[in-house]
DNA sequence: GGCCTCGTGGGACCAAGGTCCAATGGTTGG
DNA sequence: CCAACCATTGGACCTTGGTCCCACGAGGCC
């Protein structure tokens, strides 16, 4: 894993902005901090590696909405909601979509660290899944039509002559598939071909 | 499935559990209250099919104490908390540790109703979810210990001289007890048998 | 018109899995 | 002490899977 951690922060006051950077510089952390909730989805740093350390209370983008526009561009950056007057339901909402957590004002230097280091973990095991996974669809995107058609029927356990039976064709011709779709999604047995379909999730046909 | 879902109401304000269980009642749930957290915990429900609205301040054992009790047993029953005085840092707390929503008194009618019918159906899939798990660790408690040793390396793709070779055994026994494990497992095929074997998470050997 | 991929297939052959029958020695619970 | 279970193995036999080599027709690309 090349990329290093970042936290970004979005306060409309530069105050909060510059206090909260210090003290996170200071605890080791790189940081980045945005006026505004637009700022930072203009620069571009959705995927990066980090976290986002979030004002609740902001014009124009709130830190909740920012939070449902992040989840719709698939952003997996986990995100700590700062809050001056907190409330119940706000708080609520945000951690049901999945807020990493969510401090009040006047911050507690050490309850935020905690809450940026638990983020930061949460965000590079989430990167290392969807790496996984993408490498994993990459190798599944280079099958042809055919093989996408052999593959979840082989995976269900069905035997050769059963998918050639099904897929109208010789068994000779699927052993060839087969062949095929192992090579290019680098497995050797099919045990190993079973685990990596579970992982991606490949659908199951009809019996 | 067979049993019916119960909301367990836990609250040291008898007005409380009276206008609660009403409001469920009319909306046409089942419902049980207990004046304390103790009296729920010795009634012996948390393993029934349902979920719990918690009043957050009570004495002797709080709603968030419970959350952690029931937590502890492996209790699966969802909790909606009800507060007073909502403060922000318990509602982080309780919503981290799995908390199914969080409600500010005075009660919101359609919230409440709300908050419970998702909390039962999460609780409905959570127990289908634990049944089947069940149903499979059932079978592999069949399995004698030899049995046991084959059964992750045999997922894990391996020969069956390679098990063999490992266990410092014959091909020919490692036969019979991969036949005998897919017996016990009821499972037909390879495929199955990882299917299975990875949804109840079987240990990977070193290579 | 060559060159490539894709889907299709045949033949041959070996390795591996699955199945049936049969047998032995150790342990344990009645 | 006997019955039952467990782990172990052998042999015979069939079915499958995997791997070579080879081949052909349909399309797409340069």
């Amino acid at each position: 894993m090349s990329e290093i951690a970042t936290v970004f922060i979005v306060d409309d006051a530069a105050a909060v902005r510059v206090s909260v950077s210090r003290l996170l510089r200071a605890a080791g952390f790189a940081t980045a901090d945005f006026p505004h909730a637009q700022a930072f989805l203009d620069s571009g740093h959705c995927n990066d590696a980090g976290c986002l350390v979030l004002d609740i209370e902001m014009p124009d983008l709130s830190g909740i909405e920012l939070q449902r526009v992040l989840a719709e561009r698939g952003c997996a950056l986990p995100i700590v909601f700062l809050t001056g007057h907190g409330d119940i339901d706000t708080c609520v909402q945000a951690m049901k979509v999945g807020a990493a957590d969510f401090l009040t004002k006047p911050l507690d230097r050490d309850r935020l660290l905690a809450a940026v280091q638990v983020a930061i973990e949460r965000n590079r095991a989430a990167r290392a899944a969807r790496a996984a996974l993408d490498e994993v669809l990459q190798r599944l995107a280079t099958l042809t039509p055919r093989e996408r058609e052999v593959l979840p029927l082989v995976v269900a356990g069905q035997m050769n002559k059963q998918v050639a039976a099904r897929l109208g064709t010789a068994e000779k011709t699927i052993k060839v598939h087969r062949a095929r779709v192992m090579q290019k999604l680098q497995v050797r047995t099919l045990a190993e071909l079973v685990h990596l379909a579970d992982r991606i999730g490949v659908a199951q046909p009809a019996p």
